[in-house]
DNA sequence: GTCCGCATGTAAGTAGTTACATGATTCA
DNA sequence: TGAATCATGTAACTACTTACATGCGGAC
Protein backbone atom coordinates (compact mmCIF):
# COMPACT_ATOMS: atom_id res chain seq x y z
CA UNK A 1 0.00 0.00 0.00
CA UNK A 2 1.04 3.79 -1.08
CA UNK A 3 2.83 5.61 2.02
CA UNK A 4 0.19 8.09 2.90
CA UNK A 5 -3.04 5.47 2.57
CA UNK A 6 -0.87 3.69 5.33
CA UNK A 7 -0.30 6.55 7.35
CA UNK A 8 -4.05 7.58 7.14
CA UNK A 9 -4.94 3.52 8.16
CA UNK A 10 -2.54 4.06 11.41
CA UNK A 11 -4.25 7.52 12.09
CA UNK A 12 -7.69 6.01 11.46
CA UNK A 13 -6.94 3.80 14.90
CA UNK A 14 -5.89 6.59 16.96
CA UNK A 15 -3.73 10.08 16.60
CA UNK A 16 0.33 9.63 16.51
CA UNK A 17 3.42 11.52 15.42
CA UNK A 18 4.98 10.39 12.53
CA UNK A 19 8.02 9.03 14.71
CA UNK A 20 5.18 6.73 16.56
CA UNK A 21 3.47 6.05 13.01
CA UNK A 22 6.35 4.61 12.04
CA UNK A 23 6.76 2.38 15.22
CA UNK A 24 3.80 1.04 14.20
CA UNK A 25 4.76 0.21 10.91
CA UNK A 26 7.61 -2.02 12.50
CA UNK A 27 5.43 -3.31 15.02
CA UNK A 28 1.71 -2.81 15.33
CA UNK A 29 -0.82 -4.52 13.03
CA UNK A 30 -0.15 -2.92 10.27
CA UNK A 31 3.61 -4.42 10.66
CA UNK A 32 1.91 -6.99 8.13
CA UNK A 33 1.77 -5.02 4.90
CA UNK A 34 3.30 -1.39 5.36
CA UNK A 35 6.53 -0.22 5.66
CA UNK A 36 8.53 2.95 5.45
CA UNK A 37 10.96 4.79 6.84
CA UNK A 38 10.94 8.63 7.72
CA UNK A 39 12.06 9.71 5.01
CA UNK A 40 8.92 9.03 3.12
CA UNK A 41 6.68 9.36 6.15
CA UNK A 42 7.26 12.88 6.76
CA UNK A 43 6.80 14.25 3.26
CA UNK A 44 3.76 12.46 3.42
CA UNK A 45 1.81 13.94 6.51
CA UNK A 46 2.86 17.64 4.59
CA UNK A 47 0.75 16.37 1.60
CA UNK A 48 -1.70 14.58 3.75
CA UNK A 49 -2.06 18.31 5.66
CA UNK A 50 -1.93 20.54 2.69
CA UNK A 51 -4.72 18.35 1.05
CA UNK A 52 -7.01 18.49 4.43
CA UNK A 53 -7.05 14.89 5.53
CA UNK A 54 -5.27 15.15 8.45
CA UNK A 55 -4.90 18.09 10.92
CA UNK A 56 -1.90 18.44 13.59
CA UNK A 57 -1.46 19.33 17.33
CA UNK A 58 2.08 20.87 18.67
CA UNK A 59 2.87 19.25 21.98
CA UNK A 60 6.13 21.40 22.93
CA UNK A 61 8.96 18.91 24.36
CA UNK A 62 11.87 20.36 26.72
CA UNK A 63 15.01 19.19 24.89
CA UNK A 64 13.92 17.62 21.84
CA UNK A 65 11.83 18.72 18.93
CA UNK A 66 8.02 19.35 19.40
CA UNK A 67 6.01 16.88 18.59
CA UNK A 68 3.71 17.05 15.92
CA UNK A 69 0.21 14.36 16.60
CA UNK A 70 -1.70 14.21 13.77
CA UNK A 71 -5.21 13.25 13.80
CA UNK A 72 -7.17 12.08 10.91
CA UNK A 73 -10.13 14.43 9.42
CA UNK A 74 -13.58 12.86 8.28
CA UNK A 75 -12.37 14.02 4.53
CA UNK A 76 -9.30 11.52 5.42
CA UNK A 77 -11.37 8.52 6.66
CA UNK A 78 -13.56 9.33 3.62
CA UNK A 79 -10.80 9.19 1.62
CA UNK A 80 -9.45 6.37 3.20
CA UNK A 81 -12.52 4.31 2.34
CA UNK A 82 -12.48 5.45 -1.06
CA UNK A 83 -9.11 4.79 -1.70
CA UNK A 84 -9.95 1.00 0.05
CA UNK A 85 -12.59 0.71 -2.58
CA UNK A 86 -10.59 1.08 -5.43
CA UNK A 87 -10.74 -2.26 -7.00
CA UNK A 88 -7.71 -3.96 -5.36
CA UNK A 89 -5.21 -4.85 -8.19
CA UNK A 90 -3.14 -7.82 -8.43
CA UNK A 91 -0.82 -7.39 -5.72
CA UNK A 92 -0.82 -10.33 -3.66
CA UNK A 93 1.01 -12.05 -6.24
CA UNK A 94 3.48 -13.53 -4.24
CA UNK A 95 7.01 -11.91 -5.01
CA UNK A 96 9.47 -13.84 -3.34
CA UNK A 97 13.36 -12.88 -3.58
CA UNK A 98 13.70 -15.93 -1.24
CA UNK A 99 11.72 -18.26 -4.02
CA UNK A 100 14.21 -16.41 -6.28
CA UNK A 101 16.95 -17.51 -4.97
CA UNK A 102 15.72 -20.95 -4.35
CA UNK A 103 15.38 -21.21 -8.04
CA UNK A 104 18.73 -21.18 -8.91
CA UNK A 105 20.17 -23.46 -5.51
CA UNK A 106 21.67 -25.77 -7.88
CA UNK A 107 23.84 -22.68 -8.78
CA UNK A 108 24.54 -21.30 -5.86
CA UNK A 109 27.17 -22.30 -2.16
CA UNK A 110 25.27 -24.61 -0.10
CA UNK A 111 26.37 -22.92 2.70
CA UNK A 112 24.87 -19.66 1.59
CA UNK A 113 21.70 -21.67 1.04
CA UNK A 114 21.70 -23.09 4.33
CA UNK A 115 22.24 -19.81 6.01
CA UNK A 116 19.30 -18.17 4.57
CA UNK A 117 17.08 -20.87 4.60
CA UNK A 118 17.78 -21.11 8.51
CA UNK A 119 17.60 -17.06 9.12
CA UNK A 120 14.07 -17.39 7.52
CA UNK A 121 12.85 -20.72 9.13
CA UNK A 122 13.82 -18.01 12.75
CA UNK A 123 12.58 -14.76 11.14
CA UNK A 124 9.05 -17.04 10.69
CA UNK A 125 9.70 -18.37 13.92
CA UNK A 126 9.74 -14.57 15.37
CA UNK A 127 6.90 -13.92 13.24
CA UNK A 128 4.39 -16.39 14.62
CA UNK A 129 5.28 -15.82 18.33
CA UNK A 130 4.63 -12.55 18.05
CA UNK A 131 1.30 -12.92 16.27
CA UNK A 132 0.39 -15.00 19.05
CA UNK A 133 1.28 -13.70 22.24
CA UNK A 134 0.16 -9.88 20.99
CA UNK A 135 -2.65 -11.64 19.34
CA UNK A 136 -6.71 -10.82 19.99
CA UNK A 137 -8.92 -13.41 21.60
CA UNK A 138 -10.39 -14.51 18.59
CA UNK A 139 -12.75 -12.53 18.92
CA UNK A 140 -13.86 -12.24 15.62
CA UNK A 141 -13.01 -8.80 15.09
CA UNK A 142 -11.34 -7.48 12.07
CA UNK A 143 -7.60 -6.85 12.85
CA UNK A 144 -8.21 -10.50 14.67
CA UNK A 145 -8.98 -12.14 11.63
CA UNK A 146 -6.46 -10.38 10.14
CA UNK A 147 -4.08 -11.35 12.54
CA UNK A 148 -5.05 -15.34 11.66
CA UNK A 149 -4.43 -14.84 7.98
CA UNK A 150 -0.88 -13.93 8.93
CA UNK A 151 -0.63 -16.76 11.28
CA UNK A 152 -2.06 -19.08 8.59
CA UNK A 153 0.16 -17.62 6.17
CA UNK A 154 3.25 -18.06 8.36
CA UNK A 155 2.83 -21.38 9.41
CA UNK A 156 2.61 -22.93 5.85
CA UNK A 157 5.48 -21.55 4.92
CA UNK A 158 7.31 -22.17 7.84
CA UNK A 159 6.62 -25.80 7.53
CA UNK A 160 7.03 -25.95 3.89
CA UNK A 161 10.93 -24.60 4.46
CA UNK A 162 11.56 -26.94 7.62
CA UNK A 163 9.94 -29.99 5.90
CA UNK A 164 12.60 -29.09 2.55
CA UNK A 165 15.81 -27.50 4.08
CA UNK A 166 17.43 -30.70 3.31
CA UNK A 167 16.45 -30.65 -0.33
CA UNK A 168 17.51 -27.27 -1.58
CA UNK A 169 20.93 -28.25 0.54
CA UNK A 170 21.23 -31.01 -1.46
CA UNK A 171 20.53 -29.39 -4.90
CA UNK A 172 23.30 -26.70 -3.68
CA UNK A 173 25.88 -29.59 -2.73
CA UNK A 174 24.88 -31.30 -6.05
CA UNK A 175 24.93 -28.52 -8.14
CA UNK A 176 21.59 -29.15 -10.55
CA UNK A 177 21.43 -26.59 -13.09
CA UNK A 178 18.56 -24.99 -12.66
CA UNK A 179 17.75 -24.79 -16.71
CA UNK A 180 17.32 -28.23 -16.93
CA UNK A 181 13.30 -28.71 -15.32
CA UNK A 182 12.60 -25.42 -16.28
CA UNK A 183 8.78 -24.90 -17.50
CA UNK B 1 13.77 -8.86 -7.53
CA UNK B 2 15.28 -5.93 -9.46
CA UNK B 3 14.26 -6.11 -13.01
CA UNK B 4 18.08 -5.85 -14.26
CA UNK B 5 18.36 -9.85 -11.84
CA UNK B 6 15.15 -10.58 -13.12
CA UNK B 7 15.98 -10.33 -17.18
CA UNK B 8 19.24 -12.66 -15.99
CA UNK B 9 17.26 -14.82 -14.29
CA UNK B 10 15.51 -15.78 -17.30
CA UNK B 11 18.49 -15.65 -19.76
CA UNK B 12 20.37 -18.17 -17.24
CA UNK B 13 17.41 -20.19 -18.13
CA UNK B 14 17.73 -19.77 -22.43
CA UNK B 15 18.04 -17.01 -24.54
CA UNK B 16 14.83 -15.42 -25.09
CA UNK B 17 13.92 -11.28 -26.53
CA UNK B 18 12.66 -8.75 -24.85
CA UNK B 19 9.12 -9.78 -25.57
CA UNK B 20 9.62 -13.02 -24.23
CA UNK B 21 11.17 -12.12 -21.28
CA UNK B 22 7.91 -10.10 -20.60
CA UNK B 23 5.90 -13.01 -21.27
CA UNK B 24 7.60 -15.57 -19.11
CA UNK B 25 7.40 -12.86 -16.60
CA UNK B 26 3.62 -13.48 -16.58
CA UNK B 27 3.16 -16.69 -17.31
CA UNK B 28 6.65 -19.23 -16.70
CA UNK B 29 8.44 -19.95 -13.50
CA UNK B 30 9.38 -16.69 -12.90
CA UNK B 31 5.71 -15.54 -12.70
CA UNK B 32 5.30 -16.12 -8.87
CA UNK B 33 8.42 -13.57 -8.48
CA UNK B 34 9.57 -11.67 -11.16
CA UNK B 35 7.49 -8.52 -12.70
CA UNK B 36 8.23 -5.79 -15.27
CA UNK B 37 6.93 -4.17 -18.06
CA UNK B 38 8.74 -3.08 -21.38
CA UNK B 39 9.57 0.03 -19.73
CA UNK B 40 11.78 -1.75 -17.80
CA UNK B 41 12.58 -4.64 -19.42
CA UNK B 42 14.16 -2.72 -22.55
CA UNK B 43 16.07 0.09 -20.58
CA UNK B 44 17.27 -2.84 -18.38
CA UNK B 45 18.63 -5.24 -21.44
CA UNK B 46 20.65 -1.41 -22.73
CA UNK B 47 22.07 -1.67 -19.49
CA UNK B 48 23.14 -5.35 -18.76
CA UNK B 49 24.36 -5.20 -22.40
CA UNK B 50 26.78 -2.65 -21.80
CA UNK B 51 27.98 -4.08 -19.10
CA UNK B 52 28.84 -7.42 -21.02
CA UNK B 53 26.14 -9.25 -18.79
CA UNK B 54 24.40 -9.66 -22.28
CA UNK B 55 24.86 -9.92 -25.48
CA UNK B 56 21.92 -10.04 -28.58
CA UNK B 57 22.02 -11.30 -31.96
CA UNK B 58 19.38 -9.40 -34.38
CA UNK B 59 16.90 -12.14 -36.40
CA UNK B 60 15.67 -9.76 -39.28
CA UNK B 61 11.91 -10.67 -39.42
CA UNK B 62 9.56 -9.17 -42.44
CA UNK B 63 7.14 -6.89 -41.40
CA UNK B 64 7.91 -6.51 -37.85
CA UNK B 65 10.64 -4.79 -36.18
CA UNK B 66 14.06 -7.17 -35.85
CA UNK B 67 13.92 -9.24 -32.79
CA UNK B 68 16.82 -9.10 -30.71
CA UNK B 69 17.55 -12.20 -29.18
CA UNK B 70 19.60 -11.52 -26.05
CA UNK B 71 22.10 -14.49 -24.14
CA UNK B 72 23.69 -14.25 -21.06
CA UNK B 73 27.33 -14.49 -20.86
CA UNK B 74 30.13 -15.89 -18.44
CA UNK B 75 30.31 -12.59 -16.80
CA UNK B 76 26.30 -12.11 -16.46
CA UNK B 77 25.98 -15.81 -14.63
CA UNK B 78 28.76 -15.15 -12.19
CA UNK B 79 27.05 -12.03 -11.49
CA UNK B 80 23.99 -13.60 -11.29
CA UNK B 81 25.40 -15.74 -8.50
CA UNK B 82 26.71 -12.95 -6.95
CA UNK B 83 23.32 -10.90 -7.12
CA UNK B 84 21.95 -14.08 -5.18
CA UNK B 85 24.18 -14.52 -2.93
CA UNK B 86 24.06 -10.78 -0.95
CA UNK B 87 22.13 -11.30 1.79
CA UNK B 88 18.20 -11.73 1.33
CA UNK B 89 16.96 -8.72 2.85
CA UNK B 90 13.75 -9.27 4.85
CA UNK B 91 11.81 -9.26 1.40
CA UNK B 92 8.96 -11.43 2.42
CA UNK B 93 7.70 -9.41 4.92
CA UNK B 94 4.28 -10.14 3.97
CA UNK B 95 2.95 -7.16 2.22
CA UNK B 96 -0.62 -7.40 1.13
CA UNK B 97 -2.92 -5.20 -0.15
CA UNK B 98 -5.74 -7.28 0.09
CA UNK B 99 -5.12 -7.66 4.09
CA UNK B 100 -4.86 -3.54 4.55
CA UNK B 101 -8.21 -3.37 3.11
CA UNK B 102 -9.95 -6.51 5.01
CA UNK B 103 -8.27 -4.52 8.19
CA UNK B 104 -10.98 -1.84 7.67
CA UNK B 105 -13.59 -4.39 6.53
CA UNK B 106 -15.96 -2.62 9.47
CA UNK B 107 -15.91 0.49 7.62
CA UNK B 108 -16.86 -0.39 4.00
CA UNK B 109 -19.28 -1.54 1.88
CA UNK B 110 -20.07 -5.22 2.63
CA UNK B 111 -20.27 -5.46 -1.18
CA UNK B 112 -16.95 -4.69 -1.76
CA UNK B 113 -15.69 -6.75 0.75
CA UNK B 114 -17.71 -9.84 -1.25
CA UNK B 115 -16.70 -8.77 -4.34
CA UNK B 116 -12.90 -8.38 -3.97
CA UNK B 117 -12.85 -11.58 -1.92
CA UNK B 118 -14.49 -13.83 -4.35
CA UNK B 119 -12.40 -12.25 -7.36
CA UNK B 120 -9.47 -13.65 -5.14
CA UNK B 121 -10.95 -16.89 -4.31
CA UNK B 122 -10.69 -17.38 -7.92
CA UNK B 123 -7.47 -15.81 -8.98
CA UNK B 124 -6.14 -18.13 -6.24
CA UNK B 125 -7.72 -21.25 -7.72
CA UNK B 126 -6.29 -20.10 -11.03
CA UNK B 127 -2.81 -19.73 -9.84
CA UNK B 128 -2.69 -22.77 -8.33
CA UNK B 129 -4.61 -24.63 -11.33
CA UNK B 130 -1.82 -23.06 -13.54
CA UNK B 131 1.06 -24.48 -11.15
CA UNK B 132 -0.79 -27.95 -10.51
CA UNK B 133 -1.02 -28.66 -14.58
CA UNK B 134 2.31 -27.43 -15.90
CA UNK B 135 4.02 -28.86 -12.77
CA UNK B 136 6.95 -30.86 -13.11
CA UNK B 137 6.42 -34.20 -12.25
CA UNK B 138 7.33 -33.68 -8.37
CA UNK B 139 11.03 -34.58 -9.41
CA UNK B 140 12.87 -32.54 -6.77
CA UNK B 141 14.27 -29.96 -9.12
CA UNK B 142 14.37 -26.45 -7.90
CA UNK B 143 12.29 -25.22 -9.88
CA UNK B 144 9.89 -28.22 -9.13
CA UNK B 145 10.50 -27.48 -5.61
CA UNK B 146 9.69 -24.00 -5.36
CA UNK B 147 6.52 -24.74 -7.63
CA UNK B 148 5.85 -26.49 -4.21
CA UNK B 149 6.30 -24.12 -2.08
CA UNK B 150 3.64 -21.81 -4.40
CA UNK B 151 1.27 -24.46 -4.16
CA UNK B 152 1.28 -24.62 -0.30
CA UNK B 153 1.28 -20.94 -0.13
CA UNK B 154 -1.39 -20.27 -2.49
CA UNK B 155 -3.58 -22.99 -1.15
CA UNK B 156 -3.50 -22.02 2.74
CA UNK B 157 -4.37 -18.64 1.41
CA UNK B 158 -7.28 -20.25 -0.37
CA UNK B 159 -8.86 -22.19 2.66
CA UNK B 160 -8.01 -19.18 4.69
CA UNK B 161 -10.07 -17.20 2.18
CA UNK B 162 -13.02 -19.68 1.90
CA UNK B 163 -13.18 -20.65 5.64
CA UNK B 164 -13.44 -16.19 6.98
CA UNK B 165 -15.26 -14.90 3.64
CA UNK B 166 -18.47 -15.36 5.75
CA UNK B 167 -16.95 -13.42 8.71
CA UNK B 168 -15.73 -10.29 6.85
CA UNK B 169 -18.80 -10.14 4.91
CA UNK B 170 -20.43 -9.46 8.26
CA UNK B 171 -18.02 -7.54 9.86
CA UNK B 172 -19.06 -5.19 6.78
CA UNK B 173 -22.43 -5.72 7.09
CA UNK B 174 -22.63 -4.64 10.99
CA UNK B 175 -20.47 -2.04 10.63
CA UNK B 176 -17.51 -2.55 13.20
CA UNK B 177 -15.15 -0.13 13.41
CA UNK B 178 -11.70 -1.63 13.39
CA UNK B 179 -10.25 1.03 15.73
CA UNK B 180 -11.77 -0.95 18.72
CA UNK B 181 -9.97 -4.33 18.34
CA UNK B 182 -6.37 -2.50 17.18
CA UNK B 183 -3.15 -3.37 19.59
C1' DG C 1 31.91 6.35 26.13
C1' DT C 2 29.23 4.53 22.81
C1' DC C 3 25.05 3.00 21.17
C1' DC C 4 19.99 3.22 21.29
C1' DG C 5 15.59 5.68 21.65
C1' DC C 6 13.27 9.80 20.96
C1' DA C 7 12.08 13.52 17.46
C1' DT C 8 11.91 16.16 13.06
C1' DG C 9 12.96 17.11 8.62
C1' DT C 10 15.50 17.93 3.66
C1' DA C 11 18.12 16.75 -0.59
C1' DA C 12 19.76 13.86 -3.82
C1' DG C 13 19.41 9.78 -6.03
C1' DT C 14 17.30 5.29 -7.71
C1' DA C 15 13.98 2.54 -9.77
C1' DG C 16 10.15 1.73 -11.65
C1' DT C 17 5.43 2.91 -13.96
C1' DT C 18 2.55 4.91 -17.49
C1' DA C 19 1.78 6.87 -21.61
C1' DC C 20 3.21 7.55 -26.07
C1' DA C 21 4.90 6.21 -30.84
C1' DT C 22 4.60 2.71 -34.73
C1' DG C 23 2.67 -0.97 -37.37
C1' DA C 24 1.54 -5.68 -39.61
C1' DT C 25 -1.17 -10.13 -38.74
C1' DT C 26 -4.63 -13.02 -37.09
C1' DC C 27 -8.81 -14.34 -34.91
C1' DA C 28 -13.70 -13.71 -33.49
C1' DT D 1 -14.45 -3.99 -37.20
C1' DG D 2 -12.32 -4.40 -33.22
C1' DA D 3 -9.17 -6.63 -30.20
C1' DA D 4 -5.21 -9.35 -29.28
C1' DT D 5 -0.43 -10.87 -30.40
C1' DC D 6 3.89 -9.79 -31.95
C1' DA D 7 7.85 -6.36 -31.56
C1' DT D 8 10.80 -2.37 -30.00
C1' DG D 9 11.69 1.59 -27.82
C1' DT D 10 11.58 6.71 -25.45
C1' DA D 11 10.03 10.45 -22.30
C1' DA D 12 7.83 12.08 -18.52
C1' DC D 13 6.44 11.20 -14.24
C1' DT D 14 5.84 9.05 -9.60
C1' DA D 15 7.25 7.15 -5.57
C1' DC D 16 10.22 5.69 -2.62
C1' DT D 17 15.07 5.02 -0.49
C1' DT D 18 19.32 6.62 1.43
C1' DA D 19 22.10 9.75 3.31
C1' DC D 20 22.53 13.88 5.64
C1' DA D 21 21.60 17.35 9.46
C1' DT D 22 20.76 18.02 14.62
C1' DG D 23 20.77 16.87 19.45
C1' DC D 24 19.43 15.37 24.33
C1' DG D 25 18.92 11.49 27.74
C1' DG D 26 19.50 7.03 29.45
C1' DA D 27 21.23 2.38 29.56
C1' DC D 28 25.14 -0.82 29.38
Amino acid sequence: MDIKTSCLGVLALRPASGYEIRKSFEEGPFSHFAEGGFGSIYPALGKLTAEGLVTFEVEAQEKRPDKKIYQITEAGRRALVEKLCEKAPDDDKYKSDLLFMLFFAGQLPADHIRTVIDERIEFYQAKLAHLTECGGAGDGSAPDLVREFGVTVYSAMLTYLQDHRQDFIKLAERGTPAADAAE
